[in-house]
DNA sequence: GTCGGACACATACTCCGAGTATGTTCCTGA
DNA sequence: TCAGGAACATACTCGGAGTATGTGTCCGAC
């Protein structure tokens, strides 16, 4: 059991969590790429210094801020697929969970739309291999060992899904909040259509 | 007709093609964020003044190439599909002309993979709307009028499948050219398949 | 109680690359 | 033949990421 933090550490704690909520704010409107680090010290009221004490890099900071938000609503994502027994049911909740999570402003514009521009493809995915990719692949792997979609297929499968989440989530992360309902469940329909087209392809017996 | 070009404008036109040619060597091999334009002029053997004449900006000199192979390319794929008279059929011949193009080294990696990052998600939507995103368009609507698809279903179905040509595109950038025709085959499944769930929900009569 | 040291920053700097301003050469047309 | 503009080269500015170093403050050891 942690030990009641000293002052100075709950000071130092705050000055962190400054500088990633004056982050998250600026990446999400302006960009990653349009603001500087002395814009996010300058929010958090605090210099240049304190960031490259606390991070290791831009990116570095942007990281940590993917990781927050991934282990958050990732997890409450996996949660609802888990808690299905049936594998379609709980692909269909976890993916109404993802939906739900872009619709909020931060989530879906940091991680789908800034991520890949702050960390370049390649660290993307490496990071989104502990969360959305890795459920992605859980989900499709449980799909195929209960026969709803046919086994085998490669990377191909995993990353096109992929690439479907993200397309889903940039766009509810630049629809306006009166009209996220209605897009969420037009995002809906090709989830559910593939599912069903993979599972008409299953070879029978 | 247009008349022989002058000794000047020849060698004129000469650097801008180098220039080009080297910008497009260099932001497959490295990306466009790794590139300096000072490396892009030194491989095309002049300087930077050179790439400021030509062209208006960094991005503007990568929409130019952007442009060339969109023009090709896509222009390909589109003769693909309207050489068709069946949508389903022809929509799946542009698929596989898509595939093709981006098995070659070039397009795949500076259309999928560079532009976003290279131009931001926006402008590269503005310059895929004369391309890609157009091609894909026409075909969802010819797919509807015929009655393959479910009609109206607004902007998700579109941007989520055009979501689906990045990630695939994307994926045959990166495989190596001999395992290019299996993954390209993969690659086509997921899209047959979400043909097939969409064509299953169509509203009867 | 005090003193050394480490932590938590601030300040001042370097460095790289995009963009700009200006110079220079050569061709072209009047 | 000469004025002007095209096609570059050269030399600069400027912003922002990253680094090096300074400074105050707190904490534990003696």
């Amino acid at each position: 059991m942690p030990q009641v933090k000293s002052r100075r550490g709950e000071y130092t704690e705050a000055t962190r969590r400054a500088l990633l909520d004056a982050a998250a704010t600026l990446f999400t409107e302006r960009g990653f790429a349009r603001t500087s680090l002395d814009d996010v010290a300058a929010v958090a009221r605090v210099t240049k210094g304190a960031i490259y004490h606390h991070f290791a890099s831009k990116p570095g900071l942007f990281e940590v801020l993917f990781d927050e938000l991934e282990l958050t609503e990732n997890g409450a994502a996996r949660a609802a697929f888990e808690a299905e027994a049936d594998p379609t049911v709980g692909a269909l909740a976890a993916l109404d969970q993802f939906l739900r999570a872009c619709s909020e402003p931060v989530y879906g514009a940091l991680v789908f739309r800034e991520a890949p521009l702050a960390l370049g493809w390649d660290a993307w995915r490496r990071c989104e291999e502990k969360y959305s990719y890795a459920l992605l692949s859980d989900m499709l792997e449980a799909l195929a060992a209960a026969g709803r979609i046919p086994p085998g297929g490669g990377e191909a499968l995993p990353s096109i899904a992929f690439g479907m989440l993200g397309a889903a989530g940039q766009l509810l992360a630049r629809t306006p909040a009166e009209d996220c309902e209605r897009v969420r469940a037009e995002c809906r329909a090709p989830f559910v259509a593939l599912l069903a087209g993979l599972a008409a392809s299953v070879p029978q017996d």
